[in-house]
RNA sequence: GGGGGCGUAGCUCAGUUGGUUAGAGCGCCGGCCUGUCACGCCGGAGGUCGCGGGUUCGAGUCCCGUCGCUCCCGCCA
């Protein structure tokens, strides 16, 4: 780190001191992170965000800092001005880069004590993530937490720096803005100004960076926070950042190689090792199939492969069902596993969970034949076709789902991820990126209604008067097995828009009321665009090696949605309800009391 | 909304088929200690076993409810 401002706190950073400063006179601040008082000796660990460096305290030589020192307890808060010296030979600590010397303390000023921490700051062990939250300026402090924050100002200064020198200008958008149909639920915020009327907080800056394109700004990035009022995952926060950008006279290639050159660096400034872009592309469809997700993890194998065609005219009739209604049989060779009963149990119970009706499995003996519940069920040639099928050899276990094909592509997928968690075949050290592309444009729901599978806006490609066969000019980034961005070419006619907005089942008059500033834009010369938004919170918890993006976070929310460290949400004022021309309904308020009761009674009782 | 896991000292955890006074490591407090760096040695304090109810002669342990954390399904254009 650049050399400190001297002031009369410090003058130099604890982990930049080396022997080349030896004999210098310093003044260093920060925490104290470990003590070690001999009763003669103190030696005492300062921490500040550049490293750590050992302060010694001599009886003899500075009595004064000496005694006061002895007080000193973890995290109190000082600056001590010593001489850097180098250590004897013997004393040489190699586990920290200041190991070769130490400050010899003269002065020592306590600018803070500190009441001891509810969790250790000085080790990384794991710790109740409540109260790591609840007291979330200490967590900040661990090492961990350090490292993944520097790392993520790290990734989006990269971000600017490659996307700059391409010529996109970064510009703002707003956070209160107008709730727009389909998608997640949006947060709302009341309006004093006009009561029963709502902001929404922007669940991605997607219209408005479209605008920018029809404003002319050609290259538009935002490092862009997006709030979707929905449940949390480990990979999900109602509030969350992503770098977003658009483009305009471009087609996927332009803005998949933009992407490329952005992560690339990103990837070399976060140690990440992966392959050099251009990175491979897998259609939507292969990616279903072969590992039954639309975010593939291609580290590993374990593949999923098409049966149904083996099974034409079979006597079992649980595939028979499937296929003659219309739905798939696959599967995947999980390898030579020993499994027991209780825990192919548990795979059923998996693939259940995941929608499908079952999970057939079976063990491939010695002479080819099937330990296996429908080994009865189905002929030797069906086995020893599947069997050929999936590669099995002696030993190996065999899992088949047969249902529709969304369903068993997921129960599947679902399957070889928990496979591979279990058996660690995951090879260390190794990422895997891709893009995912063609995608269809529209699914189809359980009530025959249209939904678009990336956003309304997405540029379609095929026969609009046909929309299951219509797919998108989407694109998502994978890394890993996780999605880290996506995107596409837009609409940039009206015509076109209006027709998916009523694909969607939004007629002309409610399209308008709900984005008519879009449509509008769009009649006077749109130009051909398209973008990208990247998902930072989860690039920077895989670059930081971490299980969650809360971990790749300062502030995040408990998987709850509230926030320990604030209490937020909580309740506010009458007076402001009133404000906004709001009241909490009877009903509510009642259960909020009972809350408050049963929550009180440990303390009152 | 649903399912799984967890909740015992400040932290991380153990606690047998229900059985005497609930333990360990770390931390904390006191004492000793001049080359430690996860300092060491001696001593000590510290518990609403998340909360409420039930079964039982007896509950940290079994049952019911509830709260919180967490993972997943639904949801997340």
């Amino acid at each position: 780190m650049r050399t400190p401002r001297p002031n009369r706190y410090r003058d130099a950073w604890s982990g930049d001191l080396t022997a080349a400063r030896a004999d210098e006179q310093v003044r260093v601040a920060g925490w104290v992170h470990r003590r070690r008082d001999h009763g003669g000796l103190i030696f005492i660990d300062l921490r500040d965000r550049s490293g750590i460096v050992q302060l010694t305290f001599h009886p003899d030589r500075a009595p004064e800092a000496h005694r006061l020192a002895h007080s000193l307890r973890s995290e109190h808060v000082l600056t001590a001005v010593g001489t850097v010296t180098r250590r004897d030979a013997e004393n040489v600590n190699p586990n920290i880069p200041t190991g070769e010397i130490e400050v010899t303390v003269d002065e020592l000023i306590v600018h803070a004590s500190a009441e001891t921490p509810p969790f250790p700051i000085d080790e990384d062990g794991p710790v109740n993530e409540e109260l790591r939250l609840r007291h979330r300026a200490l967590d900040l402090r661990r090492a961990g937490m350090q490292e993944a924050i520097k790392l993520r100002h790290v990734v989006t200064q990269t971000m600017r720096a490659v996307l700059t020198e391409r010529d996109f200008l970064e510009i703002e958008t707003p956070s209160l803005t107008r709730s727009t149909p389909e998608g997640a639920r949006d947060y709302l915020v009341p309006a004093r100004i006009e009561p029963g009327s709502f902001y929404a907080l922007p669940q991605s800056p997607q219209l408005f960076k479209q605008l920018l394109m029809i404003g002319g700004f050609e290259r538009y990035f935002q490092i862009a926070r997006c709030f979707r009022d929905e449940d949390s995952r480990a990979d999900r926060q109602p509030e969350f950042t992503q770098l977003d950008l658009e483009m305009s006279f471009v087609d996927e290639d332009d803005v998949i190689e933009t992407m490329e050159a952005v992560m690339s660096a990103v990837f070399a400034a976060g140690g990440l090792e992966a392959a050099p872009a251009p990175w491979p592309r897998m259609s939507y469809d292969e990616a279903m199939l072969r590992f039954g997700s639309d975010r593939p993890d291609t580290r590993f194998g374990l593949e999923i492969s098409e049966l149904g065609p083996l099974f034409e005219g079979t006597a079992f009739k649980v595939f028979a069902g499937a296929l003659a209604s219309g739905g798939v049989i696959r599967g995947l060779n999980a390898g030579a596993r020993e499994l027991p009963r209780r825990e192919l149990d548990a795979l059923t119970e998996l693939a259940r969970q995941h929608g499908a009706k079952g999970l057939v499995w079976a063990f491939v003996q010695e002479d080819g034949t099937w330990r296996s519940p429908v080994a009865k069920a189905l002929s030797a040639e069906e086995i020893a076709a599947v069997t050929g099928a999936l590669e099995g050899k002696p030993g190996d276990l065999l899992l088949i789902v047969a249902d529709r094909a969304a369903i068993a592509a997921q129960a599947l997928g679902a399957l070889r991820l928990e496979l591979a968690d279990r058996f660690g075949l995951v090879p260390e050290g190794r990422h895997d990126i891709l893009w995912v592309v063609d995608f269809p444009m529209f699914e189809q729901g359980d009530d025959g209604a249209w939904n678009a599978l990336h956003h309304p806006f997405t540029a379609p490609t095929g026969d609009l008067s046909d929309p299951g066969s219509l797919r998108s000019r989407a694109y998502d980034l994978v890394l890993d097995g996780s999605e880290i961005g996506g995107g596409s070419i837009r609409i940039s006619t009206p015509e076109v828009q209006q027709q998916v907005l009523a694909i969607l089942g939004i007629d002309a008059d409610e399209a308008q009321a709900r984005f008519g500033f879009l449509l509008d834009a769009l009649k006077y010369g749109a130009p051909p665009h398209g973008g990208i938004a990247m998902g930072i919170d989860r690039i920077v918890a895989l670059l930081a090696g971490r299980e969650t993006i809360r971990d790749a976070m300062a502030f995040p929310k408990a998987a709850s949605g509230t926030d320990p460290l604030t209490g937020a949400p909580a309740p506010v004022d009458e007076a402001q309800l009133r404000d906004v021309g709001l009241g909490v309904a009877p009903e509510v308020k009642a259960q909020q009391a009972a809350r408050a009761a049963g929550a009180a009674a440990p303390s009152t009782s």
